[in-house]
DNA sequence: TCTCTCACGTG
DNA sequence: GCACGTGAGAG
């Protein structure tokens, strides 16, 4: 289901293939027609080829508001839904073709951080990541009418520091920093993704990127949560009768005026950003496209900041917290994260990791896909399609949409291990070659274009035959009710250390060959940086 | 740094 | 009334 319906989203959203972005970047190692080129169908029109979606990330601005701060998700074993949640606004689909779209979250970097004197810092490298997990969009697969109609959420993706995770959610490390992406893949005639010449595009929003915590380490990452997730209301305070007012002052802890602390950190980060601080454009529940600065000038200290520029709630009060690890002590911001000047690229590298595969030993059970909880699937070792059990375990080839809500979760697959196969950070979940092999295995090259927002899109051009594929019968809205996909559904990959890194300069991308083997080349990535980038002080520097 | 329980709120 | 989500805070 299309959860909630947008507020009058605004159609202006990132364009995955702007020419004229296109031809910003430092490197193009696909000819600038290669997406379009060749013969078109009538059902896929030029401006309605898979790169020419265009998505909007919902409240943009709050999004933004969290990341100029260092945004935070609590992980919990049970799993913890993010705030904010993951929503967007898509456009510039076939609205006869039907899609599915799903998420997975990748390792930003190769780094453990913590949270040390009010900044995040790098403390280490980072742990191998977790068996990766996909959250399908549980209205996948649907027509593009279908996405585009309404905002497109994926709120009930839930995070977890559980390895043994047996409901689907999506694992992570504590103190790690990850960006959640979004694929759109344009699902076959079997309402699958896994036939030939899939064609699909990866958005990445940068201010989505996140450190996962089991508790909030920033004071001011907790405030803007308590303020703006509805869930988390109990935590406001009102009046001088707030519970937690009343228990906070029987514990003899300083009751600080909102209005006092904002006037504190206003004045803080004016003066370490030496600019004024300007009220947000709007408060805005829409797709902030204000935003926008040229490429080349996304280092934060061009993006406005507007967290806690303006009292949203001038009743309410700031609760001074008394924490012996002194975290929510300090209200004020020693230093700016904006200001800081650790950048870290967009680039992906993905270095061979091998890695315990802590899903192993999963429980076996319907429960997940019988209760509309997540399915996931882990991958094994061996041959994608030709082993033993394959009459049990449907071969990843002919996985599809139809069979993943009554396939049981931990089936484990016969894949092709992830050590014989180099693969990017961008096609980790596809790589999650475990499920998607055809996603993952030699496409005609990947392109990526990033906006001046930061808004990194990723496509495949998608061949000829994929160009030329038209919907089956099986699309009409009956067949795709029945079809309809387990809600939460999740694939599990075969993890690897995949990360945004900052090593290298150089994007992996699956370059053409044979369709048995597997390689991929470097090409130079444009340098993006954002907000992020800064939250941390530079590791180097603080040594 | 994490887990668990709790009170409070949403829907 | 109930299931569920939230951050707080003790341990």
């Amino acid at each position: 289901m299309l959860q909630e319906k947008s507020p009058a989203v605004s159609d202006e959203g990132f364009t995955a293939a702007k020419p004229s972005q296109c031809q910003n970047l430092a490197f193009d190692p696909i000819p600038q027609d290669a997406a379009t080129a060749g013969s078109i169908s009538q059902e896929d029109a030029p401006d309605q080829n898979i790169q020419n979606i265009k998505v909007c990330l919902h409240e943009k601005d709050l999004w933004k508001r969290f990341h100029e701060v260092g945004t935070e998700m609590i992980i919990t074993k049970a799993g913890r839904r993010m705030f904010p949640s993951f929503k967007i606004k898509v456009s510039g689909m076939n609205p006869k073709t039907k899609y599915i779209l799903l998420i997975d979250i990748v390792q930003a970097d190769e780094h453990r951080y913590k949270f040390c004197d009010n900044k995040w810092m790098v403390a280490g490298k980072a742990e191998p990541a977790m068996p990766g997990r996909l959250y399908v969009h549980p209205d996948s697969p649907a027509t593009g009418m279908h996405w585009m109609r309404q905002l497109v959420s994926f709120q009930k993706l839930k995070l977890t520091n559980n390895h043994l995770d047996p409901f689907g959610h999506i694992i992570l490390n504590s103190m790690h920093k990850y960006q959640p992406r979004l694929h759109i893949v344009k699902a076959d005639e079997n309402n699958g993704f896994s036939s030939k010449n899939t064609a699909f595009c990866t958005h990445i929003f940068h201010e989505t990127a996140f450190i996962s915590v089991t508790s909030y380490q920033n004071h001011k990452i907790t405030q803007l949560k308590i303020e703006n997730n509805p869930f988390a209301k109990g935590f406001r305070g009102s009046d001088e009768s707030d519970m937690r007012l009343s228990r906070l002052q029987s514990k003899d802890y300083p009751v600080i005026s909102k209005n006092i602390v904002r006037q504190t950190l206003v004045s803080a980060h004016s003066q370490f950003l030496g600019k004024p601080v300007s009220s947000p454009q709007c408060g805005s529940q829409q797709c902030d496209i204000s935003t926008h600065v040229p490429l080349g000038a996304l280092d934060t200290h061009d993006l406005p900041f507007n967290s806690f520029s303006a009292p949203r709630d001038s009743n309410l009060l700031y609760h001074c917290f008394k924490r012996t690890d002194g975290r929510h002590l300090d209200l004020t911001c020693k230093r700016p994260y904006l200001e800081t000047s650790s950048i870290i690229d967009e680039r992906y590298c993905h270095p061979a990791a091998s890695y315990e595969q802590a899903a192993q030993n999963y429980p076996n059970s319907n429960d997940s896909a019988g209760s509309g909880e997540a399915c996931m699937y882990t991958a094994a070792e061996g041959d994608i399609s030709g082993s033993p059990g394959a009459e049990d375990h449907p071969t990843l080839s002919s996985l599809n949409c139809n069979m993943w809500a009554s396939v049981s979760p931990y089936t484990s697959y016969n894949v092709q291990t992830m050590e014989t196969m180099a693969y990017s950070t961008f096609s980790t979940h596809f790589s999650t070659a475990s499920v998607m092999p055809r996603l993952a295995t030699p496409m005609s090259g990947s392109r990526s274009q990033a906006d001046t927002d930061g808004h990194l899109t990723i496509y495949s051009p998608p061949p000829q035959s994929e160009i030329c594929q038209r919907t089956t019968p099986s699309s009409s809205p009956n067949q795709s009710s029945r079809n309809r996909v387990a809600p939460h559904l999740l694939y599990e990959r075969k993890p690897s250390l995949s990360y945004l890194g900052n090593d290298t300069n150089h994007f992996p991308v699956y370059t053409q060959s044979t369709s048995s083997s597997r390689e991929w080349s470097s090409y130079p990535h444009p340098r993006v940086r954002t907000s992020a980038d800064n939250w941390i002080d530079g590791y180097k520097e603080d040594k």
